[in-house]
DNA sequence: AGGGATAAATGAATGGCATTCATTTATAGC
DNA sequence: GCTATAAATGAATGCCATTCATTTATCCCT
């Protein structure tokens, strides 16, 4: 029976559906209702919700820009990786505290991410038993960012509390019209980690 | 009515449900039972389930360790507010995504902990400028890495698709019985980002 | 061409969830 | 002792993911 669902299908329908309506928009009904069909048609191809965030996290990773590796020196690369990186899932944090954990296993286009992230720390002199623990690293910070940057621009407002936090206040007075610098301190602490890192590289 | 319920009752109830049960295990029913009540009687008390999240993420924040600002050298004090920052949120994940968008207005044990933290850099020499956003990329690290610190581990392994990612498997092979080595990688972001904006302090 | 296996879609039902609300209960202040 | 008010109750609501028995349509084999 040629089917009017598959993966592929619904992926797309599912990122449609979150692009429009955002994560909380993003219920089984719905996708469902999107597709033209009954919520309970969509477990004859997947087996849960998890599974249709699965999905779209594969879409998504296949997204990420590793393409740098190839060609321009690993600073450059690392950075274009990291920014593209958190660009793509600062509109996708729901998805974050899912991916952190979820195993590798059977994720093609994550797996390639590795490989081509992996490649090229190879390829810039890194030792081989370095490059897991830097990508780690990395993505953490990575994933961490993505929240920051979809934070309110207020949310160090210290309201009524702020005599009590007489330097806090201060520093977050000295930054001047914008008080939340998540680009700022994303670009520091990348920078942080790229020389950091780029030390361990031997000859 | 002096009444069975407050907020100190509902966070210490909470925290014990969590640490029995799991978020999961969270629930405003379950919660309401441990306290011996109705479940709308909550509603008296906090004005939604996010409230509750944000009363314990008040008490995690509390346990955070920044004594190390006033007695030991920037660098250690860091080190030391870092580690313990990730350990206490390691076991609770699930509330990363809801803090990390949570304003601070009327926070006093998380502004408490961010004014430790700023009068330690600026103790430390650093611009007035430039501690905000070091604490935001550091606290994006310490996120990201908490989410890590729970992975199972064998998240990274590649099964199948292993011949179609050689660099990236012998890298995981090359770290021996280690299969996930969120602690190693976290130590190396760390002494990284410590480094790099160490650098920042003026004389 | 026909029939049986099978993949896919349906609609109804289930159980859990946060939250609301009209009502009752008990306390504190005058 | 009366009244205003804070707090607790229990029932109801609406949304959610998921299950399952049943129906529908297609493919393959003879």
């Amino acid at each position: 029976m040629g089917s009017v669902l598959d993966k592929a299908g619904i992926t797309a329908a599912a990122l449609a559906l979150v692009s429009r309506k955002g994560y909380d928009g993003l219920t089984m009904a719905a996708l469902a209702k999107s597709l033209g069909v009954a919520p309970s048609a969509l477990y004859n191809h997947v087996g849960s919700k998890d599974d249709v965030l699965k999905l779209v996290e594969e879409d998504l990773m296949s997204q990420v820009d590793s393409s740098g590796f190839g060609t321009l020196p690993w600073e450059d690369a690392v950075r274009k990786w990291a920014y593209s990186y958190r660009d793509i899932f600062s509109a996708h944090t729901p998805l974050i505290s899912v991916i952190a954990v979820l195993p590798v296993t059977d994720a093609p286009q994550t797996l390639a991410m590795y490989e081509a992230v992996t490649e090229g720390f190879l390829r810039a002199g890194f030792p081989e038993d370095r490059i897991i623990p830097c990508i780690v690293a990395l993505e953490a910070y990575i994933f961490g960012a993505a929240f920051d940057a979809t934070a309110p621009a207020d949310i160090f407002d210290s309201g009524k509390l702020a005599e009590s936090t007489p330097h806090f206040t201060a520093a977050m007075q000295s930054l001047g019209p914008v008080n939340y610098p998540s680009d700022l301190a994303f670009s520091m602490g990348l920078d942080a980690l790229v020389a950091g890192f780029g030390a361990l590289r031997g000859g």
